[in-house]
DNA sequence: ATTTTGTGACGTATATTTGCGTCATAGAAT
DNA sequence: ATTCTATGACGCAAATATACGTCACAAAAT
């Protein structure tokens, strides 16, 4: 591409997008799901429940800070992970709002 | 990446981030909302609505009809393209029940 | 003081996505 | 028969995403 077009949208499809995107690939999927079952989150621990390296773990958790759907608190050594529940709650209601607004009415057949 | 691991993760999970992936692009979600809109759903007239040339735009259809979100129907030269009310709802649900399940508590916090 | 442990930052290689032009095809209109 | 319209298939270039190794740094343990 000679020039990314994701600008020329709307602003608020744009960010649906960008928050699709953060849920678009199963090792982040995989990294909510275990920040929910536990509140220990170090890094560590994520990295051993995945089958990646430390260092790509790491980039996986930075696109999940990006948008907010994590938090990451400094505690000396480590860093605590966890779910930012306000910004899922945010993003429940965005893509549900987004579905039903697609979806009105099931008769949408050819 | 020397390779794609994704097919190393949990099978619903790979499922799940396929179809994040298919709406994380602002046209798609574009695409979507227009057929929703209007059922007269000629490729043409989608071109116009996006600021995108038309080989474009087929390139996202064709990323939408991969996972079943829409459908095309021959029509003599023209193709119809509509939703696939059922395959939203499905998608509904699996969003539902995914973003539930992780945000079970809103207690959260760090 | 040195080692260990947990991190983030940087660079690199490969894979995939995005965007487009061009061509071929098939039906409709002239 | 030729032109016009609408479309899909193919291939290319640039941008991003994915995955990883290596390095540097800071606090804790030895």
């Amino acid at each position: 591409m000679v020039q990314s077009k994701t600008e020329l949208f709307d602003k608020e499809l744009a960010e649906k997008a960008m928050l699709f995107k953060a849920l678009a690939h199963p090792a982040r999927l995989r990294i909510l799901q275990f920040l929910a079952e536990t509140r220990s989150c170090m890094t560590g621990d994520i990295c051993e429940v995945l089958p990646l390296s430390r260092t790509t773990v790491n980039q996986h958790l930075k696109e999940l800070k990006e948008p907010g759907l994590i938090k990451g608190e400094i505690d000396g050594v480590k860093t605590n992970y966890c779910l930012n529940s306000e910004k899922i709650n945010n993003l429940k209601d965005m893509l549900g709002g987004f579905l039903s607004e697609i979806d009105c009415c099931s008769d949408n057949n050819c």
